[in-house]
DNA sequence: TAGATTGTTAATCGATTAACAATC
DNA sequence: TAGATTGTTAATCGATTAACAATC
């Protein structure tokens, strides 16, 4: 199965828009080797290297960006993402950078040079295609592919990662939910049934899991963390209030509720501060 | 009420703890002007300023950090403050830089030039006092006060919020949770009741609420920003999977799952990518 | 004192941004 | 062509880090 055919299909989602050959962005990466269908033609071919360059195995459009891109680009790739797809469902055919910039919250030239890393995948004078940038930043962040996630913890918040929508739209899917109490397992949660956390390697191994979510307490997930890195996934999320140690190249994500609230606390902190002077802040000390 | 007496209180952890004088470390705010009562008193009257400047009206304790603390640094001090919180438990009285920055996972040098920032609080050949430097990373963040916050939906992330025991400790405390489904208004969630969400602009001012968590779909999430900022909130925490257009001077900080597994996802897809040349990661196409 | 460790310096690195030549 | 907008340059800014003088 080509990668291509896994482009994240949007053809369920109802649109009246009017715009060229949309339902077939996903076989562009299989055939733009025949090249110059469309006005696009030249930034995709030049996205393998320098304008002029033949690129004669159309390998650029499976390797656009050799070099590496700069994390804080790729923390801000999803946000332009999930901008580009409220454009696409509004019906936007096209969107210069100022405005995708605007919807997705940064200035238009810190977006433009984000974008470049990617490829040209715009259009000087016009903008960039919405539906093709959205299949290009997919592709950039590895969402062509269907990652199957496994989440250990059914408490609250593992409860509420699996009936969490977003989570099995694109890119993604739950290929289990594991819990250490016998009371949950069995339980439906979303379109999966919880597992015993005994099953944890065998999950893994037969689905093919790459990506692991800890929502277990803190207590528990270093062992949760150490029994996912052996049983082979080398990315993890965590929602567990601990420093997680791992081996060199396991990748981990800290979510943290607490670690954001004291941030945004300081922030209010600092502000009474300038509002009242020296003295400590109304808000809080009136409850 | 002196914002000293409310420092988070610790003395509910069991701890068998050898260690000078804990019982008031909240005290030491107050009577800090006395001068030289401990090891410390030194390091207490440089914060303010250049050594040898004498800070005779004792502000140094109430306002150690007149410059800004970079945006890095502080978002790393809720690392620092947990890392001390699990140092203080096993009864550790001191630490040196090298350790506490390998029990927050970063190294020692960031660690110790995140900590001038708030002063000298070190003792050289010696380390940090714990339980001091709870104190003082716990006041520049703004934890010596309470902060009372609203979350605004009462769906499953809602809930689990409600129910994290994180939240409800040190710094912050649930004034309310409210939402939309009338169906949900009544029900217990951890120390709370739910709440309509029509009595918003009521709990943010008759509790001197300064922080809102929107945990709404998406749809659901501008509308009650836009509520909560004129009620007077200026600290948002959004896990909502938009981008919220919010006047200046409010500050906003998002928690997105689907951003941190796309992030994932990326890097997951260049380790596969390295591992196997040109071809697709099998961890994901196997499923 | 001698050994240890902080707080700070300065060099390096990466990220941001305005401005504009390239070009649609 | 003229107007618009990209992609890139270069300057600026902020963050990281090793190294070490200060000093406990």
């Amino acid at each position: 199965m080509s990668n291509a055919a896994e482009l994240p299909s949007r053809h369920d989602v109802p649109r009246g828009r009017a715009r060229h050959d949309v339902a077939d962005e996903a076989s562009r990466a299989r055939d733009v080797a025949a090249g110059a269908r469309m006005i696009r033609a030249g930034a995709v071919r030049r996205a393998a290297g320098r304008p002029g360059d033949e690129d004669p195995a159309g390998q650029s459009a499976e390797r656009p960006c050799p070099a590496g891109i700069p994390e804080a680009t790729v923390a801000r790739l999803p946000v332009y993402l999930r901008a580009l797809y409220t454009l696409a469902d509004r019906g936007v055919g096209t969107v210069a950078s100022e405005e995708l910039a605007a919807a997705a919250g940064v200035n238009s030239a810190k977006l433009r040079k984000d974008l470049s890393y990617l490829g040209s995948y715009g259009i000087r004078g016009v903008g960039y295609d919405v539906d093709y940038l959205v299949y290009q930043v997919s592709r950039a962040l590895g969402l062509t592919q269907n990652w199957p996630v496994v989440i250990v913890g059914a408490g609250n918040l593992g409860r509420a990662l699996a009936n969490y929508g977003g989570f099995v739209t694109r890119g993604f899917r739950i290929a289990a939910v594991l819990d250490s109490d016998q009371a949950m397992v069995g339980r439906e949660l979303g379109l999966v049934v919880v597992g015993h956390v005994g099953e944890l390697e065998a999950v893994v191994a037969s689905g093919g899991v790459a990506i692991g979510v800890i929502a277990t307490p803190a207590g528990a997930a270093q062992a949760v963390c150490d029994r996912l890195v052996s049983a082979g996934v080398t990315s993890i999320l965590n929602f567990a209030p601990v420093v997680l140690n791992v081996p060199e190249g396991v990748d981990v994500r800290k979510v943290d509720l607490s670690i954001e609230l004291q941030i945004l606390a300081f922030h209010a902190q600092r502000r009474s501060a300038e509002r009242f002077g020296q003295v400590a802040s109304q808000a809080a000390t009136e409850a």
